[in-house]
DNA sequence: CTGTTAGCGCTTTCAA
DNA sequence: TTGAAAGCGCTAACAG
């Protein structure tokens, strides 16, 4: 057997029992803190282990205590500004409980999350899934075999999940348009069958039954700035005093098309984002939106997937909602 | 002992064997692809590993073959889409060849950098180090009791490394500007320390050389959004008819700045960025920058990292030359 | 070609 | 309180 991983010296801990003139369990225990070692023996292991520079080997632990001290992270694209920011929440957030991280990217492939969840899942003690378009059936199924699993944006029996209330802030965005005198207002759909998209058509379907005087009309779009761009002409064609974008990308795809084109921002028309990523308020005029708390989310989603772990009655399913953000791409319908 | 990671139902290789009417060994063989077994018999193994839904325990593996088949990733800011993008594509290229990526995010902490380098290097077969902050000397000190490793944007001995020319890229922005008439530019500076901005300097230092002709002028500014809106009363103060930012982030505050100001871009100032960031396309005007191709940098740091793994020889340091791209801040001097 | 046996490096019974 | 021994689940010599 030939041994790759041979970079550092390997120290193993019979060496530190050899130098601490004790046995090998003894050493375990020692460097476990098992308090019926007798202090001195204490003592004289941890001085060789330290003399030796010894830690054991996470990978022997790891085999012997059925645990990774490591815990994957899934999702399906870490270009994607919101996920960047959820994985970064997460990943600080598990590091101060001493735990590690394995990130997968699913290229956005369903496929891939299947196959990803199940792999990472292997080698690690729980996996923390962020899906948008893994169906619910299929999430529901898979879930079973992974867990201990958190649940991002999605939902599934009672696998505890943190997730962004998006019709809420879709309604918090209506009524702030409809504050503002806007009666002919036009949605900028995302991806058709995505659960993200239908939590905002849902929204939008109670804000009209609450007020008839208000006409919404959809235009399917896309989930990123040339499809808000190319949504544009459409956008212009129509009617409406002011837009409601799917995310902070179309928004601003929408908001440089149609000034392009002489129209107005917020006078011609208001136009409203989602999520608050980071250059959201740097368009000009700066971007009125919902932001969506991402990092917050990893965070509290780590906090989840370690009351799993310690066996803990892990909280039930958090909903946190997104902050209506008024900046300057909305005012008074013309 | 109390075994935690008891999700998935496991079943081991001794079921297999049972259920196939096999030795372990001949399991083992026969699922590794072990050409001297017997072809009925792979197919029996294959089938009970199929009805049992039998995958290998990767921590099992790992302890005996003393192989991860994991990377770390150290970068110091999950946050910074330039890590980001590398991250991407580094994740995506080893996830290709079948390896895992640990990631961990050092909060920008030198401290933390060394330590998490140590930690993960434990659990993996190797690291990639993205550690802007870490001083050489330290650096170098490292490295040795990490291999293998592989450096981002850093160079230490016969370390092998991928990076991007900052100088070089910077010498085209130059050249594109004067090309344009420019004589007086301003360069608005990074972190004072950085390796990164030391790199700009340099590359200044040698254009001016070359170029009596031309003026620049160094603008201590800073590395975000904020350095360069605060630095843009500066530059309009100065008589410069071209800027050089430190980064996209810093043009794009400078442009905000300056065009709130009423000075027109590129009509009364030029501005370059760097990076070319996700948003730079979407500034009005575009920005013109330099590209750092950034995900191919991770795509090319594992390329390097597998090398090592396979025990191939490595390539030489690889230095990527940013490609500017012009678009619509910069234009003839005034 | 296949089975038996010996570990990988560690923790934890079980005896002493 | 400590040591000897078993074993986590797997692979690879070593015989047969």
């Amino acid at each position: 057997m030939t041994r790759r991983n041979d970079g550092p010296a390997r120290v193993t801990i019979a060496d530190v029992a050899a130098r601490a003139g004790v046995s090998l369990s003894t050493v375990s225990r020692a460097l476990n803190g098992n308090p019926t070692v007798d202090p001195a023996l204490t003592e004289r292991v941890k001085d060789a282990a330290a003399a030796l520079d010894y830690t054991a080997s996470p990978v022997a632990r790891s085999l012997v205590l059925g645990r990774t001290q490591t815990v994957a992270v899934i999702v399906p694209d870490l270009g994607n500004p919101t996920f960047q920011a959820i994985l970064r929440g997460l990943s600080r957030a598990a590091a101060a409980d001493d735990y590690h991280v394995l990130v997968a990217d699913s290229a956005e492939s369903v496929e891939e999350e299947r196959v990803l969840a199940g792999a990472t899942r292997r080698r690690t003690d729980g996996v923390i899934l962020c899906s948008p378009r893994l169906p619910q059936d299929e999430l529901d199924r898979l879930v079973g075999g992974l867990r201990p699993v958190v649940l991002i944006n999605r939902t599934s029996g009672e696998v505890p999940s943190v997730r962004a209330d998006y019709g809420g802030a879709l309604a918090d965005e209506l009524a702030h348009l409809h504050g503002l005198g806007h009666r002919r207002i036009v949605f900028l759909a995302g991806a058709p069958r995505s659960v993200a998209n239908a939590a905002r058509l849902e929204a939008i379907a109670a804000f009209v039954a609450d007020h008839p005087d208000t006409e919404i009309t959809e235009i399917p779009c896309g989930v990123d700035f040339e499809a808000g761009a190319a949504a544009g002409s459409a956008v212009l064609a129509s009617d409406a005093t002011a837009a409601v974008a799917f995310n902070d990308l179309v928004a601003m795809g929408l908001l440089s098309a149609v000034q392009a084109s002489g129209c107005r921002v917020p006078g011609d028309l208001s136009i409203v984002g989602f999520d608050d990523i980071p250059f959201a308020q740097y368009t000009t005029p700066p971007l009125t939106t919902a932001a969506v708390p991402a990092a917050e989310l990893g965070v509290q989603a780590w906090a989840r997937m370690r009351e799993l772990l310690e066996g803990d009655e892990p909280g039930g399913p958090l909903t946190v909602l997104p902050e209506l953000t008024v900046r300057g791409t909305t005012g008074p319908a013309a």
